[in-house]
DNA sequence: ATAAGAGACGTTATTATATTACCCGTTCAT
DNA sequence: ATGAACGGGTAATATAATAACGTCTCTTAT
């Protein structure tokens, strides 16, 4: 394992976005669900932006692409789909979606989101989970759902600055 | 320290609303800053409520005990003045907003959310933090401001249920 | 005293994000 | 063949946040 997160490599994104897709068709495909056309474009372009990117963006391109102007729904329930079945994840602070690293098995991640290139990074710390329902659990509380978002600098704005 | 957390427990509310109004009041004053009216009827309403208050919440109880009908700057900036100095925290995940336990020191507390009677408690662990700090770092990451939601059940609706 | 500047807040309008409700066409199991 | 389930189009609306500008009231240097 490099010391350095992928986004922050240089490296040819195409394979993670075409890498992506055809995890999440095999996916699909086992679990009977259907990645229609629309899915798979919203997951795409997710996948195509390291940086998190907004309903309103996805919603742009698709308008643009197909002269139509597509509505709000159409996104919000693509990425739905997307979300229920861990292949995007949500980041709250931003209001904004990114890929999911790992989609073969449940999980929720934590970001590492650069302030200066703005690419997030997926984390997956059982570490961190623990911690949090440890101190949870302190207080007699039982965690169902976390939410870890964190702001930084990544390694690579790190040394550029 | 008990094992409970305060908002699960039966107690005086609105003993913790003037303790904190107090105490807000002392802040203020030995750093020069000015609480006003208006600041100060926010930092009540965000402690009046043990459930994350959002910001047109507070603008609907504005609105009504002035007849006039207060405009969504009049609480945004009301509620930066108070974020900046540390006295209320804000639930990215929920829009909304709740009163600081600690405004004493500056930190980045974690949130309790109770799915069942939306309680918001925070928490200062330093465990949390720490294991996010190591986790990033071991990706070359480094961290200048977290934000950890926790959704579960609080102590005192997992007795009820 | 007074003018200049800063801060707090009112007001109007606008932008950004997300959801509701209703409709239509396809698919697929009966 | 039929109708329920699903995917998706469309219009309208709800919710959250910000922008731009004006006014009033302080302070403070002159």
């Amino acid at each position: 394992m490099t010391d350095t997160p992928l986004a922050a490599r240089p490296h040819d994104h195409s394979r993670c976005v075409s890498h992506a897709l055809a995890e999440a068709e095999a996916i699909c495909t086992r679990q009977g669900l259907r990645l229609t056309a629309l899915r798979k474009r919203v997951l795409e372009l997710v996948w195509a932006s390291h940086k998190p990117l907004g309903a309103y963006d996805i919603l742009g391109v698709l308008s643009d692409e197909d002269g139509r102007r597509a509505a709000p729904p159409t996104v919000y329930r693509a990425l739905d789909f997307l979300l229920e079945n861990g292949l995007v994840h949500r980041i709250a602070s931003l209001n904004a979606f990114v890929g999911c690293s790992h989609p073969e098995h449940a999980h929720q991640g934590q970001f590492l989101i650069c302030r200066a290139c703005h690419a997030a990074t997926e984390l997956e710390q059982p570490a961190i989970s623990q911690a949090i329902v440890d101190g949870a659990a302190g207080v007699g509380f039982v965690v169902e759902n976390q939410t870890v978002e964190v702001v930084g600098l990544c390694a690579g704005c790190k040394g550029a600055a």
